[in-house]
DNA sequence: TCAACGGCTGAACAACTGTTCAGTTATTTT
DNA sequence: AAAATAACTGAACAGTTGTTCAGCCGTTGA
């Protein structure tokens, strides 16, 4: 006797195995969520939002977001190895730039629906 | 005397004053942060790569991403909260749907990032 | 009206995030 | 070579996130 609750009447359909199939596989999401996950914070954005205009040294950065040093590094860090800024030494100084284009139309698409909502 | 490190050299300048300027304000970081703090887990970018395809309802969702109702149904509150998902009651079952199409956009637009990367 | 069912919710808990603090590295200046 | 400086890093701590569990609400059908 069939007892699986809502499942006997809305699971199994074609429908679902269709949307099952078009879902992107595990590492795509994975990696998706992992690039949302950095723009997911307010001083981030700020971070990225300043490197959409100009390239800039870690002061700079830490300045520009109110905070120490070490905290925007280590924050620099994490976008560093999502691959979303790339840095360039110069003497003691260390400047960051957006690693592409696809990082501020991201930027600028969150910023959209937000200012719509 | 000046001794405030590495402000000498590279805060105080006209360019600063524009790229802060240029920052949109604290609420809208927050909303886009929020947004995108959303979109920042693997099992919600399924739930809404589903409902770019599909109107579902919570049992179709629970069994796509092979959890609990419960877990769902936490899950689509945010969403709802966050203005990314709506919903429409139908006798005892309740089907979601995508809030706009900008939703999808946002999706489509990390997916391809993440691809790329 | 009462049991069954789809879905929702609050509390609790483990896992993760972001900051601070202290210490390190690499480059420049004296 | 030594002191100073721009930036990085690991450990630790508070705050947040996502799941589970137990129980609740609203609708349906006997």
């Amino acid at each position: 006797m069939e007892k699986d609750l809502c499942r006997v009447s809305c699971v199994n359909r074609p429908l679902m195995e269709q949307v099952l199939k078009a879902l992107p596989d595990e590492p795509l999401l994975r990696g998706a969520a992992e690039i949302f996950k950095m723009l997911a914070d307010p001083n981030r954005l700020r971070l990225l939002h300043a490197l959409t205009q100009e390239e800039l040294c870690v002061c700079d950065l830490a300045a520009l977001v109110d905070t120490s040093a070490s905290a925007v590094s280590h924050q620099l860090r994490l976008l560093r190895t999502a691959r979303l800024v790339k840095y360039r030494r110069e003497g003691k100084m260390v400047y960051y730039q957006l690693d592409d284009e696809h990082v501020a139309h991201l930027l600028q698409e969150g910023l959209r629906h937000a200012a719509e909502g």
